[in-house]
RNA sequence: GCGGAAGUAGCUCAGUUGGCAGAGCAUCAGUUUCCCAAACUGAAGGCCGCGGGUUCGAGCCCCGUUUUCCGCUCCA
């Protein structure tokens, strides 16, 4: 475990270092648990996102795409439960470091006591609640004398809002009543896609089963921040909605589950780094849930979700906006001999986070290797790994020497690339630094431009994972380049 | 949120009893160099985390604060 953490510590120092990860801020002493992407990561961190897209949404003729506002109607939140569920007040125990929810440890409280007097606490708390008096709440904490299960005092900390949710103002000016301005930063992007349901079923005139694919941030105002990107307070989801047919949920459940993961070993990434996890505990909306974990330096982690969600979310959404959100659906029912007809429909979904894959990749892409040199000596290289596809820079193209025209050379087989995927020219230092230089940053292949260049038009190129060196004609680069990051 | 440790150049660190701010690597400009972190010359790079105190004098001692790391807690 200590050589993992150490890993760990490892990947974060590399990430800045190579312009991969930078903290928030960080000449402001930071920011707590934000973080930005530098040069390369914006790139990997792109890479990725369109790989995930377009795997989603050109290679899957029933999935489209939306990309939905971070700012929505504040009732999305209350259809949603996010309002009411995640942003009670909360208080801590001094002694044993306990945190409860005030209307749990109030609620818990009152069911020790005679019904009556239950009753009278309950009421006093709903209506300091519903005034948002937290020093009365305290006081009433205080007064029935009610104690920590854990550590049997009653040494409390002052209440607190638990805020899931980022508030902020809508419009310039400020309203008079402040609840009618409030806006929120999304906490996730399924709703974009559920409010959007009708408009994106019809004018794209998709026939159930089918699903909406979103990238974009989400925002969740969490209390501690560690582990690097791995838990942020602003990040990226990549999303995809199925809406499938009441009764079918079951078999596209176990179908996405699969798929998913599938996806995921298609970057090359080993199978045994990958594990299932179902939820037992599941929410109450939610009839089927699991979790594909990723063995992370710190640990078998949360990657990704797949979650049958039933017709919660729309139908709340028809609750809460009163317009029908409903599909007909023209498919003959084998039972009856009738169409299906009006339903709203189930929902699928799978809901990875980009920052946790770009995570992923670095994790598996990182090593310090070991050499043995030909005089038998030991040298080292630190190297990423990265899958060709989503590398950042595909190639680098590297004169020998600077000078006898293998400069002019080496550009024009850069300008003849450079449309087609990302290239890095660099005619610094000597050719193994050069290399060495790239394998940190995960550049698949390198090509050097030599005397020989200029008789025969062969170069040398040089691969990542190997080191191996081969020569070829230097007008087939391109070719070999564009089918390795297939 | 609680407890512990640490903040000196981009990175890794040294800094004697409290007395001129240092090294290696990296960066930049050159010279040299025909394939895996080569050599040489030169340059640049610092509010010693921040604020206060003690002192003739503080990177060093004292107090506060902040950030990071480790452990616990939390994580719909």
């Amino acid at each position: 475990m200590a050589t993992n953490d150490n890993k760990f510590q490892a990947i974060i120092a590399h990430a800045k270092e190579y312009g991969f990860v930078f903290q928030s801020s960080e000449i402001y002493d930071g920011l707590s648990a934000v973080y930005d992407y530098g040069p390369w990561g914006s790139e990997l961190k792109k890479n990725i996102r369109d790989y995930w897209w377009k795997s989603m949404t050109q290679l899957h003729e029933n999935i489209v795409g939306v990309d939905a506002a971070i700012f929505m109607h504040p009732t999305t939140w209350k259809a949603s439960g996010h309002v009411d569920n995640f942003s009670d007040p909360m208080i801590d125990n001094k002694d044993s470091k306990k945190r409860y929810r005030v209307d749990h440890l109030i609620e818990a409280h009152a069911d020790t006591l005679p019904k009556e007097e239950g009753e009278a606490l309950l009421d006093a708390m709903t209506q300091l609640e519903a005034a948002g008096d937290f020093a009365g709440l305290k006081k009433l904490i205080d007064d029935n004398k009610i104690k920590c299960i854990v550590s049997g005092t009653s040494n409390w900390t002052d209440i607190r809002q638990f805020n899931l949710m980022f508030k902020t103002e809508f419009g310039a000016v400020a309203s008079t009543s402040e609840e009618d301005n409030i806006v929120y930063l999304r906490p996730e992007t399924a709703q974009g896609i559920f409010v959007n349901f009708l408009n994106v079923q019809k004018t794209a005139r998709m026939k159930i089963p089918f699903g909406i694919a979103q990238t974009g941030k989400a925002f969740r105002n969490e209390i501690v921040a560690r582990q690097f990107i791995f838990r942020m307070r602003e990040f990226e989801q990549m999303e995809m909605q199925f809406f499938v047919r009441p009764g079918t949920e079951g078999e596209w459940y176990q179908y996405w589950k699969e798929d998913r993961l599938k996806w995921h070993l298609s970057l090359g990434i080993p199978q045994d780094k990958f594990r299932y996890h179902d939820h037992v505990k599941l929410a109450h909306y939610a009839k089927e849930a699991c979790d594909i974990e990723f063995e992370f330096p710190i640990g078998f982690k949360e990657v990704e979700g797949i979650h049958s969600r039933s017709d919660y979310d729309l139908s709340q959404h028809q609750l809460y906006s009163k317009k029908k959100l409903q599909y007909y659906d023209n498919d003959i029912d084998p039972a009856t001999g009738k169409p299906f007809g009006n339903y709203v429909p189930y929902v699928i979904e799978t809901s990875i986070g980009l920052d946790r894959m770009f995570l992923l990749i670095l994790s598996n892409a990182y090593e310090e290797e070991t050499l043995t040199k030909e005089d038998g000596s030991t040298d080292s290289r630190t190297v990423l790994r990265i899958p060709p596809k989503i590398a950042p820079v595909k190639l680098a193209v590297l004169p020998l020497v600077k000078k006898d025209g293998l400069p002019e050379i080496a550009r024009n087989i850069m300008n003849d690339c450079r449309d087609e995927f990302y290239c890095f020219y660099e005619e610094k230092d000597a050719i193994g630094k050069r290399y060495r230089r790239m394998d940190a940053i995960g550049t698949p292949f390198c090509i050097t431009v030599d005397h020989q260049t200029k008789e025969d038009g062969t170069v040398t190129i040089r691969y990542r994972d190997t080191m191996k060196q081969e020569r070829l004609p230097a007008d087939k680069v391109k070719e070999l380049v564009k089918d390795r990051i297939r």
